[in-house]
DNA sequence: ACTTAATGCTATTAAAAATGTAGCAATATG
DNA sequence: CATATTGCTACATTTTTAATAGCATTAAGT
């Protein structure tokens, strides 16, 4: 459980990212939660701390590389950490899954008249 | 303005889709936003129709091979249509904005304590 | 102490997606 | 007509993701 995080990309509030050179917040979130996986992660980490392995059962068999960038970014991002169950969100990542939560509502709906 | 659709893979609630094997709603949802520039596409169309070029600006020069992609796949969900304008977001991408639009003042928080 | 099993990864190769640039066809405008 | 704008497609390059194997470390079982 290193927190390396070299030679990888973090997205930066005011620092140009992918996909915003003014670094707005709002663009610098959806550049992190905008890569396979990153809000997966956080839904499946919500309320239940898990291991690493857990973690990618959960996720539907993600293969390790990338449960493992997506985890070094999400936590350089503090919106994950570990704890003694393993991973598990932190205070700001429980707070961005409350912004995430009506999504899946919404989702039930968009579904049905697909 | 074409609809065609054809060698692009749209994620679909109930089919197997990268990252669910069930099809639950939400995670299909995580698959289609979870592509470069989909929430910056839906951010920056919210009350602002606008053409093909103007919206490749306003997503800081985005390719228009990408861009083109992510609209065909947000046209195909139902998220994304056409009008008198250009491009601008359907009523069930209204919704899905004022889903995402917390995400905003979550996201200057967070960027403070980054 | 010696296995065995689980955990957290890294390495490697291949496939898929995104980027960057050029430019074309269609329509509108002067 | 000539020019400009629009909505894209083509193509080559670079990044990401996927898939699989397996290693090092720790914890438990016998």
């Amino acid at each position: 459980m290193s927190t390396d995080t070299k030679r990888i990309k973090i997205p930066r509030p005011g620092k140009p990212v992918r996909g915003s050179r003014t670094g707005q917040p709002i663009m610098v979130l959806f550049d992190l939660l905008g890569r396979r996986w990153a809000m997966g992660i956080i839904w499946n980490l919500h309320n239940t701390p898990c291991t690493f392995r857990a973690l990618q059962e959960r996720c539907d068999s993600i293969s390790p590389t990338v449960l493992n960038a997506r985890l070094k970014e999400l936590r350089a991002s503090n919106l994950v950490t570990t704890c003694d169950k393993g991973y598990c969100l932190t205070g700001e990542g429980e707070k961005l899954y409350t912004c995430l939560e009506p999504l899946g509502a919404w989702a039930k709906g968009w579904s049905k008249d697909l």
